[in-house]
Parts: C-alpha cells; sequence; structure tokens
DNA sequence: TTCATTTTTTATCATTTGTAAATTTTCCCT
DNA sequence: AGGGAAAATTTACAAATGATAAAAAATGAA
C-alpha cells in the first residue's frame, strides 16, 4: 500500500497540498515487538502503516486492554497526544515487522494552519475515525460476545490469523478463556 | 449559554470567520420528547445546545440504546449523517424544554470549504469528540459497572437530577435493574 | 529435531448481570 | 389534591462471564 493511496483513502487531496504533505513523509522500518508510541509521553509523531500490524493498548492496575488494531493503509496516532497535547493513555506495539509512513505532528500541525485542503483532510479524519468508534461502544452495548466475534470473523477475518487471540479478546471486551469457550461452542 | 461560548468552546475563532459562522446559526425552541434527529434519514441540520438535555438513542432488536447525553454548549449531531452522508443510527430526543442553535449541514460544508479557520474548528471539534467516545470504550472496558457509575456521578452530578435512571443504566452499558442493584449496594 | 516457552483450550466454581414479575415511588395532568 | 401512568426498586431465578488452575497444542530457538 503506497503513501498515495494511504492519504486519498482518508480524502482525496488536491496535487499541490498533497505534493505539501508528502514532502513532511519519510518512510521507516521496525521490528515486531518495538513499542512504537507511549502512553507516558507526548509523541511527537504519527505514522501511517504500508506494511504490518498493530494494536493500540492502556495499562491499568493489573490487566491491560488492547482497544484497537491497525494495518495496512491505517494511521497510528496518539489520539490524546494529538489532540490535547497530554500524555496519551495507550502504548502502541508492533505485532509483525512494519513498514511505516513517519510524519512529525508538528509538522502536520503548520500544514492545518497553511493549506485549507489539508486542514479539510485532517477534519475528515477525525471524523471518519469517530463513527467507527462510535459504531464499536454501540456495538459493545448491543451485541453478546459470541456477535461481537462473529461480526469480528465477518468483517475482518485476516485479523484471527494475524493476531494473537488474547489481543482479540481483549479487544472484543472479554477474557481469553471466554473467547476460547465461544470458540468452541460456535465450532 | 450563548453561541459565542458554544463555539469557542471548542476552538476559538478569529472575528470574520465566526461571524460567517454565526451568520448561518439560527435560535429554535423546542419542546420536550421532540425526536429532533432521525436515524432512517440524512439529516439536514446540526445543533448546539443553548439550554437543556438531550440524549442519542439507538434502536436494535428489541431493547433501544443510549449511548450520548449533550447539554448547555454540547453539538447535537448525526455523526453517520454528518460524516458519510448516510442514515444514521440514532435518534436523538429532547429530555427538556430546548433552546438551541440550528445550522443547515450544507451551508458548514461550504463554509469548511472558504475559511480555514473553519475547517480546523471542525477538525477539532471531530478530534476531541473522538477523544471523548475512545476514553468511554477504554472505560468500559476497564471499569466494572459500578466503577463506571461511581465515575458519572463525579464527572456529571447534575446528569443523574435530570435524566431518567433507565437512560443512565443503558449508557453506562447496563440493565435498569443492574443499576438499581448498585445504587442499593453503595448506600 | 528437541526442548522450552508461549498460546490456546478445558474444567470447575464463584460472581456478575440479565429477565421477569411484583411492589413501591414519583411524576403529571385534570 | 387525587387518580392514573410512568419510573424505580426489589425479589427470585437463569444465563453469561470471570477467575483460577491445569492440560494440550503450537511456536520458536538452539
Amino acid at each position: 500500500m503506497n503513501i498515495d493511496q494511504v492519504l486519498d483513502n482518508i480524502y482525496p487531496l488536491p496535487d499541490t497540498s498533497k505534493r505539501a504533505l508528502k514532502e513532511n513523509i519519510e518512510e521507516v522500518n521496525y521490528p515486531k515487538g518495538l513499542i512504537l508510541l507511549c502512553a507516558d509521553k507526548i509523541e511527537k509523531n504519527l505514522y501511517f502503516i504500508k506494511k504490518g500490524i498493530v494494536r493500540a493498548y492502556s495499562q491499568a492496575a493489573a490487566n491491560e486492554i488492547t482497544f484497537w488494531f491497525g494495518k495496512e493503509g491505517d494511521t497510528v496516532i496518539s489520539m490524546k497526544s494529538y489532540v490535547a497535547h497530554q500524555k496519551g493513555y495507550e502504548d502502541i506495539e508492533l505485532l509483525e515487522d512494519c513498514e511505516l509512513y513517519e510524519l512529525k505532528t508538528k509538522n502536520l500541525q503548520k500544514l492545518f494552519e497553511e493549506y485549507i485542503d489539508i486542514a479539510n483532510w485532517g477534519r475528515k479524519f477525525a471524523e471518519q475515525e469517530l463513527v467507527k468508534t462510535e459504531e464499536r461502544l454501540i456495538s459493545r452495548q448491543f451485541r453478546t460476545a459470541t456477535e461481537r466475534y462473529k461480526k469480528l470473523l465477518k468483517d475482518n477475518p485476516d485479523l484471527i490469523q494475524r493476531v494473537q487471540l488474547g489481543h482479540i479478546a481483549s479487544y472484543l471486551g472479554i477474557t481469553q478463556v471466554s473467547l476460547s469457550r465461544i470458540r468452541a461452542d460456535i465450532k
């Protein structure tokens, strides 16, 4: 997935502003297991995934909770750092070796002030993420764990192949043991 | 809460663009019980709450789920209509007589193309809502129902006064009966 | 391959939450 | 103020999920 596809996927940009945006983007590679973004600092970069898969998780009390997966074409960002310039609530871990496009938050902020198309591109990005998050919140309330798992299977069949079930369980809001039971029941 | 406060609360706008925005905003009053926005159509307006309280709920299978409350200063919007120009998933009901500021989506879209400050204002709005929604999703996973209720009591004590417990329970992701039990335990 | 480690499954029991129905309380409306 | 409807609580029972422990399977490194 090349950078043009990633950017256009959010919102098609006219040439001039897309060029300006791309001038600030650099390709980087990182190994599986790396913690790309850290909960307890204000992150300076954001990333687009060219290849690979990552998870965002939040650490509390005893257990950690995976609440987001990103794969090819997705944007990796510490939302709270980015929005409120405060420490985030999430760590982001690479679950495979990853090829990423890196963009400095500071530069993006500058582009938002200069290019109205990039400002609207950033708006579209936030809006789309918001709809996705709201839909997940609602589905959490509506659906049983079994239904949520089935829906994930249907919508993201590759995720189950590429990611440990423990993380999937956490993402679904249940324990790994409970997910195992559900999988056994379905068969 | 006047319109300047509402708008600045999202993101302070320079005079010119704020004036342009305000020229498209009209004050309206509606009675308690009105369904302001409807799930099964593409909504043409969005609203800022001057006075009153509203809820967004989604209707599925048997039961309906309240997933958002809005009060003074909040923005009322059918997110999916607004973002994807598709039917939304939510109805929005006025829980009190409301004084609202009305803005046509179409006009706002036009302003996004014309004023970079308004585009960034819209971006900020979506970003802030996104962080709030993500935090709720995470808290839903981390905290027990009792903890979530206590947090709501602390953060929004007036909500419990102004809104039926059935809606609160739904918002917390539990049944009314379960909330009743929690309230009894706390005492 | 072989061994060690990690991941997944299975089993048991405790706890939480849901459902349904009855009862009490609160809120409107005339 | 009084009567009726809506909302909130309580109770009893059922179902789902969590916690824990241990076995089985899969994975990875030497």
